[in-house]
RNA sequence: GCCGACAUAGCGUAACUGGCAGCGCAACUGACUUGUAAUCAGUAGGUUGGGAGUUCGACUCUCUCUGUCGGCACCA
């Protein structure tokens, strides 16, 4: 998908294009005051005060009419540039310019603004030369936005548009958000019954269909593997803990609004639990370490629930209840580098296996003037900074570094995967922490016979298994490699009558090897059964007729090809194994 | 949480300004016995998301709750 912002000559056009809908509004609601109307990746947008005038639905339409009519009378798009007291001065009676302007500096940037005919805009420009060549656009969505970001100010009006220099780059542009659509984990999560929700279970609260199931341990099996021959020891542990367990690890202070309200038992107070830190800790505190036993590597496919905000749950992305690839791994301060090495390369070894490309790490970092979020040790912070940038060289690994985005308990590396469409995601994340095994008390004993304190590296591979999942629906469209297809192969025999006694042999023979196979038997045309096979995406579809029958052979039609294969049984076997075990499709 | 929209059979949808809830797919029954993307005919399936209200009459109007969608804010 064209990036808009990136594009020259399109990022103007929809610069034009966002103070053209700001003259069809004025024209419209004499009452509106605009605030910013920047050119984003797909478009542009522009935020507005309309007092006490909302958006509704019919209103877009009339808004796009008016912009059509001054879009056509082809005023010309006129510079001005003027100097910050003019400025103040021409726009007096505009609190959302007068904000913009006055901080400004005039010694840095010049102040200029735009005029087509009866509408003036400040802006730093550039514009096409006239609104007549705003032809090829369209208002797509709108909605609320808070002025600033900043969830305590005032909700603005914000209406999204695009445009394009010709109509037929505007319709292809919108047959490819219609095409978004159709790869949506939600769609194809309910088309091919991976997962439901329901309301009597709760918003946020996916239920895995038992073929989403059959996916996720699948991911399960797969990683646990790997952290197996990486000497992860996995352990079970409960969904809840007291709140004396969260305010012993600092998380009630940070994070109490973002849970579930607390359970009185008795005399005791529950949560259901956010994360597993605190639980993976006392599970290394249950025994004296020493230093020759360390890492320490505990994994756990462990259940969360968070009380996400009601408008931010979406599917199996952003849930209440998550299941995470989560592992803690206690270490001596010298050994911080190689195990944070082992956890980037075993990163880099699954992005691998699933032909992930498009992907940059983040370091993030703390952002020292907010002493709120982040415990006050320069020493450790600076240190632990350090450690991750000089691993991160040493392996030659590209990043970018942002600010104010490490965990409260320490610096992290993300990864932000870029998917077929849309925006970033983050899968997997490392993180390190100097303060939790303080606050547990954890403890190694040393060469010398001294307690010392463990460092923790918290990591997730796939960050949770959800989230990863509906990553994965989205960027095969449910066309899944065979090693995570449902199904696997599905068998049609010619002729009920004639053919489902040998299609029933090769069911049991594929069954045996423990490939998931399906007998369709119905008594239904060839072509129908094909038909659906297609459109349930399954990787194989085998053919058993009289020819198959008679040379003790399959024949097989892979899915998304129109050709036909036909094998020996026993190569076909060896040929779908070996596409299981290399992960192939 | 905030702004806006939406919720009709398992799924996808229709029903004008308030006046008999319909269609396609799937399901079921029967016929057809078939070689690579939909065989034909029939049957059944609905408190129109829950609750309250207005009305002679509510899928349709009002209120409320729940869920969903598009954004905003949030995301240990």
């Amino acid at each position: 998908m064209i990036n808009i912002k990136e594009d020259k000559k399109l990022n103007t056009l929809n610069h034009s294009c966002a103070h053209l809908l700001a003259q069809a509004v004025k024209h419209l609601y004499p009452q509106a005051k605009f605030w910013v109307g920047p050119v984003i990746e797909e478009g542009f947008y522009y935020d507005i005060d309309l007092g006490d005038k909302v958006i509704k639905d019919e209103d877009l339409p009339k808004i796009e009419k008016e912009m059509k009519k001054i879009a056509k009378d082809g005023k010309r798009i006129v510079r001005h540039e003027l100097t910050k007291k003019e400025a103040l001065e021409k726009f007096k009676d505009d609190e959302y310019k007068l904000d913009l302007i006055s901080r400004m500096d005039e010694n840095e940037q010049v102040i200029s603004c735009y005029t087509q005919g009866d509408f003036t805009d400040l802006c730093r420009g550039p514009h096409v030369e006239t609104v007549k060549l705003l032809k090829h656009f369209k208002l797509l969505k709108f909605s609320g936005a808070y002025w600033k970001n900043d969830a305590k100010n005032k909700m603005l009006q914000r209406i999204y548009g695009v445009c394009f220099e010709n109509d037929e780059d505007l319709q292809n542009y919108l047959q490819e958000l219609e095409e978004r659509k159709q790869r949506d984990h939600r769609k194809i999560g309910k088309d091919q019954e991976l997962f439901m929700t329901h309301e009597l279970v709760g918003s946020g609260m996916p239920l895995w269909l038992p073929n989403g199931a059959i996916i996720r341990k699948q991911l399960e099996n797969y990683i646990y593997e790997k952290e197996q021959k990486l000497g992860y020891k996995h352990v079970y542990t409960p969904c809840v803990g007291t709140t004396n367990l969260y305010k012993t690890s600092g998380h009630w202070d940070h994070y109490k609004e973002n849970m579930f309200p607390e359970m009185k038992v008795d005399d005791e107070e529950f949560v259901l639990r956010p994360m597993n830190c605190p639980h993976h800790m006392l599970v290394y505190k249950n025994k004296l370490h020493s230093y020759r036993d360390l890492p320490v590597r505990i994994g756990e496919f462990a259940t969360d629930f968070r009380y996400e905000a009601s408008g931010a749950v979406k599917g199996l992305e952003r849930v209440r209840c998550m299941c995470q690839n989560d592992a803690h791994l206690f270490v001596t301060p010298e050994q911080i580098g190689d195990e944070f090495k082992k956890v980037v390369k075993l990163i880099l070894d699954v992005y691998e296996d699933f032909g992930l490309k498009n992907y940059k790490f983040r370091l993030s970092l703390r952002d020292p003037s907010d002493k709120e979020k982040y415990f006050d040790d320069d020493k450790m912070w600076n240190e632990a900074e350090a450690k991750l940038r000089e691993v991160l060289n040493e392996l030659n690994i590209d990043y970018f570094e942002a600010i104010g985005e490490a965990a409260f308990y320490g610096p992290k590396l993300d990864v932000e995967v870029k998917p077929a469409v849309g925006p970033d995601v983050t899968l997997s994340t490392c993180q390190l922490d100097f303060l939790l095994p303080r606050k547990f008390e954890l403890t190694y004993i040393d060469n010398n016979g001294q307690k010392q304190t463990p460092v923790v590296l918290h990591r997730a591979i796939f960050g949770t298994f959800d989230r990863f999942t509906a990553f994965l629906i989205e960027e095969t469209k449910g066309a899944f490699p065979v090693w995570l297809s449902p199904i696997q192969v599905n068998i049609i025999p010619v002729n009920n009558t004639y053919h489902l006694e040998y299609a029933e042999e090769i069911f049991k023979l594929l069954n045996d090897k423990n490939i998931r196979v399906e007998l369709d038997s119905r008594e239904e045309k060839l072509g129908y059964k094909m038909r659906e096979s297609q459109t349930r995406k399954i990787p194989y579809t085998l053919i058993l007729g009289d020819k198959e029958k008679e040379n003790q052979e399959i024949s097989y039609r892979k899915f998304g090809s129109n050709e036909t294969t036909t094998l020996k049984i026993a190569d076909f076997i060896d040929m779908i194994l070996n596409k299981i075990t290399n992960k192939e499709n």
